[in-house]
DNA sequence: GCCGTTTTCGGCCCGACTGTTTTCAGTCG
């Protein structure tokens, strides 16, 4: 059988959509395909996989009948119902669904009315003004579906959290130079701190939204604005990034913020949970008994829903609603709770052919001490199995052990870890022997070759790592990189019962393409009592500053300082990493 | 087709924007 993806299924499924609502078909069973295809795609495990394990009923909008289909595509590899609701539709309407601003509709009139057989089809009608002779559609039309087309021609749209959060600060702070900008704060998935961001929105509050939005047009990394109405503005930086800045008086900026910080389907689920308290809400406020209420900030916004406030990395609709309303929202870890870091890369040349840091270890140190660390890990690339013998390895590792050793005796209020990032080679040994990992405070290992074995073998190499009793730490577990390389695939609740069983910790690793392991996946960890521990695997000292990212991911995994390792003082963390 | 803090039947989110229109349908976030 073939393999399908999650990406794929979702497809599939927003193509029955669509097909339904060409034929007018029930809005709410549309509705509800739409609500399976987020849900698949939003999912971090394979659907092949789920369905495998039986693990289906758990899934959020997907119920005995869309199971029914599932269990026919994933055996037959079709699904004969799809087929026939598809079957009299012209097959090229549903690849225009990837254009934006195409909807079923609009797809069906182009495809069959011009007989269109796919996307440079759709274009050549445009460019020969075939489409606005169409009735329903103009001129406009016409241009605005060329200019998406050249829009979905170079799609790569999503940029990195790391990336997009520093610039989104200095706009904030530039915005505040203004004095009639009350407030200012990032929107949407940037402000909910998502891995990857698709564009950069900001929110603005002030009693004089002209003023603001004249500051905003003069900030020094503007290339070209794009418009600037009374209340809204949108502009490209010179890196070519749009910002759209929204201004709103204060005292409705809470609504505000609250709806445009989303989720979608944290604010669907809030809507419903509220209309049937008879509250309509929406980004001006509260409609209740006739009147709208305005809020000046989100506390008293989901106050006034007879809720606890949710923290923006929450709002997932994965359950923080329901917490809310019971006040067991979890105190999550903030980026002061962090007493060290321990995978850290210096220029030590124990093997200067891989990977080597640009900082010295006492400017780790140094650095470590400036950001309040009770402890810091030297954790370096081990010396390469396949250029050195066994013993050069142990030589190598006594003459760094003998400098950090120095280093410790010299040093004062901060301890300083012994430590290595090893390899789980492909055939599930450890890189270094033994005789050599004694040598050290411990190891962080991480899978660095073959991330693409079959689940069983990743598996097996994780779980035979965490039998080691030199193996303290798994470092950024799936592999993943962001934009770039997918997850291994693991058995993640066995993996996370091993970590539990051999008390190893989990790595929530800050690196900007990483921030591995997924925030999914945390939340699972820690629900089966998984102790994580958050590092920069920084390999310069400017990137140490990069914590901050590990501990969004952990927010938006639900973890409270207890659940990380490196919340705990030096005495405690010593005993948990047996040193 | 899904789902359960008034429900296992009868509900199912909200408003803005756009382009085409004379009152609205489609799309989006």
């Amino acid at each position: 059988m073939k393999y399908i993806s999650n990406r794929e299924i979702a497809k599939l499924f927003h193509s029955v959509a669509a097909a339904y609502t060409v034929k007018n078909g029930d809005r709410f069973k549309i509705l509800a395909y739409e609500r399976a295809a987020d849900s698949i795609d939003k999912a971090t495990s394979e659907f092949k996989d789920l369905w495998e394990e039986g693990n289906l009923d758990s899934v959020p909008g997907i119920g005995k009948g869309i199971q029914a289909h599932l269990d026919e595509l994933f055996t037959r590899g079709k699904v004969a119902h799809f087929e026939t609701v598809k079957k009299d539709l012209p097959q090229s309407m549903f690849e225009f669904l990837d254009i934006p601003g195409m909807g079923p509709k609009t797809a069906y009139i182009l495809a069959s009315k011009l007989k269109l057989k796919d996307i440079s089809d759709l274009e050549k009608a445009a460019k020969t003004g075939k489409i606005r002779k169409l009735p329903g559609f103009g001129l406009k039309s016409e241009s605005e579906i060329l200019a998406s087309i050249a829009q979905f021609k170079q799609k790569t749209n999503r940029y990195l959290l790391t990336f997009a959060f520093p610039i989104s600060q200095r706009i904030v702070n530039y915005l505040k130079q203004e004095k009639e900008c009350h407030e200012a704060l990032p929107l949407g998935s940037l402000r909910r701190m998502v891995s990857t961001v698709g564009d950069i929105d900001i929110a603005a509050s002030s009693n004089n939204p002209k003023k603001v939005i004249e500051h905003f047009k003069k900030f020094k990394e503007v290339d070209r604005i794009l418009g600037a109405g009374p209340m809204a503005s949108s502009v490209i930086l010179k890196n070519g990034l749009q910002i759209d800045l929204k201004v709103l008086p204060e005292d409705s900026f809470g609504a505000l913020l609250q709806h445009f910080t989303g989720s979608k389907n944290h604010n669907i689920a809030l809507r419903e949970y509220s209309l049937k308290k008879g509250m309509s809400l929406s980004e001006h406020g509260i409609k209740f008994k006739g009147q709208t209420q305005k809020f000046k900030d989100e506390e008293s916004f989901y106050k006034f829903l007879g809720m606890e406030y949710i923290e923006p990395e929450l709002r997932e609709d994965t359950g923080e609603i329901e917490a809310s309303l019971k006040n067991d929202l979890p105190h999550l870890i903030t980026t002061q709770d962090i007493k060290g870091d321990i995978h850290l890369h210096s220029n030590y040349p124990i093997e200067p052919s891989h990977d080597l840091g640009t900082g010295s270890m006492e400017q780790i140190v140094k650095k470590a001490k400036e950001l309040g660390y009770d402890y810091v890990g030297l954790s370096d690339h081990s010396p390469s199995v396949s250029t050195h013998s066994k013993q050069q390895i142990i030589d190598l590792i006594k003459r760094r052990t003998e400098k950090i050793e120095q280093i410790n005796d010299s040093e004062k209020g901060i301890r300083i870890l012994n430590l290595l990032e090893i390899d789980i080679l492909a055939n599930g040994e450890l890189s270094v022997p033994d005789e050599g990992l004694k040598l050290l405070d411990g190891c962080l290992a991480g899978i660095h070759s073959s991330h693409n074995q079959a689940r069983d073998l990743i598996t097996k190499r994780i779980l035979k790592a965490c039998e080691s009793p030199y193996v303290k730490v798994i470092s950024h577990p799936t592999n993943r990189l962001l934009l770039q390389r997918e997850s291994s695939d693991a058995n993640w609740p066995e993996v996370f019962e091993s970590c539990v069983k051999t008390k190893t910790l989990l790595e929530i690793n800050a690196w900007p393409n990483r921030l591995d392991l997924p925030d999914v996946l945390v939340k699972d960890a820690i629900s089966t009592g998984v102790k994580l521990i958050i590092n920069t695997d920084s390999h310069a000292i400017d990137q140490m500053d990069n914590m901050k990212y590990g501990v969004s991911v952990a927010r938006r995994g639900w973890a409270e300082p207890k659940n990380i390792a490196n919340t705990l003082p030096w005495l405690e963390f010593s005993k948990i990493f047996g040193v």
